[in-house]
DNA sequence: TTTGTTAGTCTAGTGGATAAACAAAGTTTT
DNA sequence: AAAACTTTGTTTATCCACTAGACTAACAAA
């Protein structure tokens, strides 16, 4: 919320700011008493009170048994309601289809993967539709049910959720989020996948704390969604983060996006298999040039991949050296299929910043490799709903 | 501010808001009536007169005689009282010292410039003051004073206001905050020049609307101040923006950073002046090689340096592709000593432009050279301050 | 049992927003 | 010119959410 919005201000936003403000507590510290959530977050006793009142009306808090006494009365325990509803978020790949189901904390309850190949788009909408279904089908009852979908997808993304382009999926203009919000009337975040990523990351992952984190997915392309201030920085028009055509060879190779030497040339999945492409590796039939097989042959020890991988590491290295001047982000964490390789593209990668950043980034900057690695895109989609459905809840309600 | 910071929301923080809100629309529209000031923010007519009324007694407003009827009772006319205090900005160069007073509307009423070469702290500390002291002394009566100071460097300022390194005036760990503050008891903002600028460019500067903003800094280096969401974005420890060091050639030379191909090596007045060096220019002796004879001898059609500025311009549209591609800003505004050779680098820059960036970010977007050129800095602190004193004029006054 | 402490609710009071009535100062219509 | 209408700006009553502090509840220690 921004004081140069044209908003008014008034009891409403007072109100509903501060009983954000006891959620997230409650969410953060729970269990937690009436008492320690005025104390700490300066609300006055009363207020808590009638927030908490609140809260529980919507099913969004409970009350567990009587906590620990300290000298006095015995505090009631309050505890988010991570089972008052249920979230749905979707990978869309390029081959695959990754759907989970989550509660309000983001703990999966069920993750279901649907591989294909070149499907149309009809085609793929079809398995979406199953998808959705079968999770929704499987979803416990809860006093919300099914609180929103969220898809994240591997292209550009505007800000009304229109899916400009996809080019690994030869989309153009489509508008899945009207078709969705139509079929299932539910609210339908569309979100390029780095964006998605980034979100789950900054809210599961090892970056919780940290306002400014970087996402790389490093996968066929790269792609970089950037967390800054502590929320998602989109750009104008929701293209921001096309790091992948980042220039770190002015008299590089062309790309296929008219520039030249860019960064995902060098560092991607595709760079990779086009250069292993190259080598004579032993492997059954050239249609087995993949990243799983790639990934085998360094595990045997083969040489020639892992030198590979560690080349790669090192142009991630220098991509990731023009993120931190950039940024002087608090985390940069590199995610996608690429990051499942860590074990090869880490030394390399860190030789390369420890060498080339300015000194005074290096402090308080961690680089990681994601935990989630191929859950972050749809973990973040389904933060994304789970965001706005609780920011929803805490409008006041209009009396129909 | 932010629903997120542990800060309890109350009456004040409602008035507070409101009353920046009404401040803000008539300082963007005036003159303009209370009623009107009420239909076009939605707040309540009775609301807006009760604000009026305190900012008139903070004399940061004032009534003009009646306005034009449109068929009732005429307006009383409401302005932003540009003169209720005065500014002082300063642009603090390696060899110039170039200060500004303005008043709360950021018009210069002052200007006054030093040149020197090679100072020791202790004697560019002595020339500020005496700047700071004569720029007051000029200052009109008015009833808030002077307001606030604000300084531009030349290096990484931390979010204390503290100069952590400023390279080419070799000055290290500096807290030029506290002298200032001390000696004169007035807020003190130190900040990095091209942070100032780009500050200033969105006040004052032709991007006054947009809300993504990339100020480039290009001078002896290459620094960029970032506007994102509305407002400046300084990174974690306020390093950002030192995209000078950004690789655009991975086995390109080495710079003095440790990196290798910095963009600052092909862009910056320093490239510039180094590959000028290794011409045979008609030049009365190697001393007088400088950018404004080299301007000059472009200005008299010499093609060697024509083609120079032309390709110093191609290299600073590879950086600004890079920009683009990572930002997607509505406007990218090119600054500091190099834009003053504009003439010759457009062409070759907008050509880069228009070659590499990816379609769908060249919608909506500007690229322009600074109009205040070498003042935008100044006008940038200049402004800092006057936002933070117009700040803390919102806040309710607590009696003493 | 008494005393002290902590948890949570309740009541009165406060500040600021809103809606609506009202006063002021015009214009337009008759 | 008088009456009717319009627009501006103030005033009044009301509402809402927060705060301070009294009060009740429930426990521990002496």
């Amino acid at each position: 919320m921004n004081m140069k919005e044209n908003r008014t201000w008034n009891h409403h936003v007072v109100k509903e700011g501060n009983k954000s403000l006891v959620l997230e507590k409650i969410k953060n510290n729970s269990p937690i008493s009436r008492a320690a959530v005025a104390s700490q977050t300066g609300l006055n006793k009363g207020t808590v009170s009638s927030l908490v009142s609140d809260l529980l009306d919507d099913h969004l808090i409970y009350e567990s048994g009587p906590g620990v006494s300290s000298g006095g009365r015995r505090p009631v325990m309050l505890l988010f309601n991570g089972s008052a509803g249920y979230s749905i978020g979707i990978d869309l790949g390029v081959n695959y289809l990754l759907g989970i189901l989550t509660d309000l904390n983001g703990n999966i309850v069920e993750k279901k993967e649907i591989i294909f190949k070149k499907l149309s788009y009809e085609e793929i909408e079809e398995k979406l539709f199953e998808m959705i279904d079968l999770l929704s089908s499987i979803a416990p009852a809860s006093p919300h049910g099914i609180i929103g979908i969220g898809v994240g997808v591997p292209g550009i993304v505007d800000t009304n959720g229109d899916i400009l382009l996809a080019p690994n999926l030869n989309w153009k203009n489509v508008n899945l989020k009207m078709v969705l919000e139509a079929r299932y009337k539910l609210p339908v975040i569309i979100e390029n996948e780095a964006n998605a990523g980034a979100y789950g990351e900054k809210h599961f992952g090892a970056g919780k704390e940290s306002d400014n984190i970087i996402y790389v997915s490093a996968g066929i392309g790269i792609g970089v969604g950037l967390i800054l201030n502590g929320s998602l920085y989109k750009g104008s028009n929701g293209f921001s983060g096309e790091l992948g055509h980042m220039t770190i060879q002015v008299d590089g190779p062309l790309c296929r996006c008219g520039n030249q030497g860019c960064w995902e040339l060098y560092a991607s999945e595709q760079a990779l298999l086009a250069k292993a492409a190259e080598l004579d590796l032993p492997l059954p039939s050239k249609e087995e040039l993949d990243l799983a097989n790639l990934i085998s042959l360094a595990e045997q020890g083969d040489q020639q991949v892992i030198e590979l991988f560690e080349q790669t590491g090192d142009y991630l290295g220098v991509g990731i050296n023009n993120i931190i001047n950039t940024f002087n982000p608090r985390q940069v964490i590199i995610g996608n299929r690429m990051a499942s390789s860590n074990r090869w593209l880490e030394d390399s990668l860190n030789k390369r910043v420890a060498k080339q950043a300015l000194w005074f980034q290096q402090n308080d900057l961690q680089i990681n490799f994601s935990e989630h690695s191929t859950l972050s895109a749809a973990l973040g989609v389904s933060a994304f709903s789970i965001e706005n459905f609780l920011s929803v809840c805490m409008q006041p309600k209009t009396l129909v």
